[in-house]
DNA sequence: ATAATTGCAAACACTTTGCACCTGT
DNA sequence: ACAGGTGCAAAGTGTTTGCAATTAT
């Protein structure tokens, strides 16, 4: 491991993570947020940290098929996030770790009926919580845009 | 739907696609391989060309999390890849659709005990199929690099 | 004739890199 | 003092777009 000083960057942006270890941020989300809080930080500053943060397992990278910019996830000490798949929500962002015993079902099915080994950490599910799906299913009703994909926070 | 007239490029382009129905392309992938064949093509026009078969159904796009190129299925008529998640071998590209009586459990435990309407458009399997498995462990018993992430055709 | 298709160059969005300067220890 | 962190500008990657020239019907 590499030594590391306080840098006041990273540190506020693991916060912004532990802050809402269920939702996942992209470089771009997070430089604006900061711009928000008044925090003058370059985006390439952003993006060395998060790699960072990645490489140190404080995060993980996740990206759905239909989307351009990286999003990245707080991966909560001891939860092993190499080791079960992750269901992010298309509208909101959360992001839901699927450690439960159906995780093994699904690798032993995988493995046994199609000679597939799967990996969790290249892998994810997108699709709607449950709070996204009443939402968006009031909307389709009285004809509102459907929700947007790109969500930045 | 938009008329067409026949146009060599997307026709060759469709052709590779059935020539190997279980491999994923990306726009680089085809380019490099009508060059090969001496078609001179540019690379604007094989984007074009993807859109639009995407568009007709005749191709699925996909994207694995760590991966920074589309790439392109084959989607067979009548196939309702829209109904089943694809598992994609990191090595060689081979697409396995999931279109077994697994993948309703699937989204029932997703939906029962996490609330998660999955998007199977939107989502895609990474790892390894049964040969690139035998592979990777025979290399890597011989110490050889471990295989491509980003292979093109 | 005329609408679709193509090539080319330029534009784009997102991410990475080189280097001089700044900061934490 | 010195290694690590940061800003800035420039370069990279993959993809898209405007437009004039070409091709299929």
């Amino acid at each position: 491991m590499a030594k590391e000083y306080h840098s006041r960057h990273r540190t506020r942006i693991l916060q912004y993570f532990e802050e809402q270890p269920d939702r996942r941020m992209s470089a771009a989300g997070i430089y604006g947020r900061m711009a928000e809080e008044g925090i003058k930080v370059n985006l390439a500053t952003v993006y060395r940290n998060l790699d960072r943060l990645v490489q140190d397992q404080m995060l993980i990278a996740l990206k759905a098929p239909e989307e351009e910019e990286k999003y990245y996830q707080y991966m909560r000490p001891g939860l092993q996030c190499a080791e079960h798949l992750h269901l992010c929500c298309s509208r909101c962002g959360k992001v839901i770790h699927l450690n439960c015993g159906f995780m093994r079902e699904i690798q032993e099915h995988l493995m046994d009926d199609h000679g597939f080994l799967l990996d969790c950490g290249e892998s994810m599910l997108t699709g709607l919580c449950s709070e996204c799906r009443g939402i968006v299913r009031m909307k389709g009703q009285t004809q509102d845009k459907k929700p947007e994909k790109g969500t930045k926070l």
